[in-house]
DNA sequence: CTCTATTTACTTACTCGTCAGTAAGTTTAG
DNA sequence: CTAAACTTACTGACGAGTAAGTAAATAGAG
């Protein structure tokens, strides 16, 4: 792996646990074994980084969702919200970032990654508007239901540590904590129940 | 208002705009009109005001949940719904703040606050409960279903100019987007039907 | 083929701005 | 008179970004 490449794996750690704020590429540099001016040599600055680490995998997601045949709604939705959730099993560092940018409103969301989301939402809205036009699911706001489906995902993987201690406070110890693996499966069909006439 | 409580407001509006790491206190004591130190007179740190941000906005939060009555499980989880938009709607500044918590792990949630979500996912743990043994609701992990209603309800307080920019995106400026009011009543209805046997 | 010029890929050692936190002094209310 | 409620003016640390230098690879001219 080139220089490059192990600056943006490392920095992508570093946006999920800490956040773009907190990250410092001090940190970056020190973990990669270079300096940090060496960051600077291969990135304008900062959000240049950051830019880095979100549109290639952005572009992946926006891909493999892309790839959905509308055609048969129920089943398509079911996809849609499968390939979410297994992006996120693959790209662990990924919740974090995305939960972090719903919840500023995607202040630091660079425009291209943005012009993705756009792609994966107009999916979501195909995948609604044939079940519509099928009968088979009612008329739906596809914004409510991309957050229903991305943030129960995004989210479920960032609150690990808080569902632990207050599962600790409920003394409900005995309820082994489920895995985002297991959950997915679990929400896909909730989603399609919901949304089915 | 004292100083005090004004300072409490100001910081909440700026913890929810920027976030409790770019919020700066010397912006605070500007808009409030007191020096920086005036702040420090009245509270330990900087943690310390979050921590009264917070709090007696969580207490209130899992007081009105408290008060839902279990019996009729399907009402009760329609007003469990209502109850958290409805908070969201009337303490504006707390969308981005739970956002933000949920992202990044509740990494800066004080415990006692902790403790009050316990509270609140005690209750939606216990309307889940009935309904299962009333046989009106299948069996369900609380914590999805939790996440399924807060994060959707908070994100999509968040997500506002991006909805607004992807839907430009999309050339879809005829479709006016719908404010949290709205999605309240629908959310608690998919979220109903999606649990319901 | 080899000597020089240039580019690539960095390093060291800094600057500069920002911001949490503080020490010490001052005003105001009871 | 004294305690509460501040203010002014500072420190100290941290972190983004930079200037200037360097070793090694590569290209190009003779």
């Amino acid at each position: 792996m080139s220089k490059k490449e192990q600056i943006v794996k490392v920095a992508s750690k570093y946006f999920s646990e800490v956040g773009y704020d907190k990250a410092t590429l001090d940190d970056v540099a020190k973990e990669v074994g270079v300096s940090k001016a060496a960051i600077y040599y291969h990135f304008k600055d900062k959000f240049a980084l950051y830019e880095a680490v979100l549109c290639s995998r952005f572009k992946d997601l926006a891909q493999t969702i892309c790839e959905i045949d509308v055609l048969v709604p129920i089943k398509a939705l079911r996809e849609y919200v499968e390939k979410f959730g297994n992006f996120l099993l693959e790209n662990p560092c990924f919740s974090a970032i995305f939960a972090r940018e719903m919840a500023d409103g995607a202040m630091n969301m660079p425009q291209s990654c943005t012009e993705q989301m756009s792609q994966i939402l107009k999916k979501l809205s195909a995948i609604l508007q044939e079940g519509e036009a099928q009968g088979v699911f009612e008329k739906e706001n596809p914004f409510m239901v991309q957050l229903m489906i991305v943030s129960t995902l995004v989210n479920y993987r960032t609150t690990r540590k808080l569902r632990i201690t207050v599962m600790k406070n409920l003394n409900e110890i005995k309820n082994i904590d489920a895995g985002l693996k297991d959950i997915i499966p679990n929400l896909a069909n909730k989603i399609i129940k919901a949304l089915q006439c």
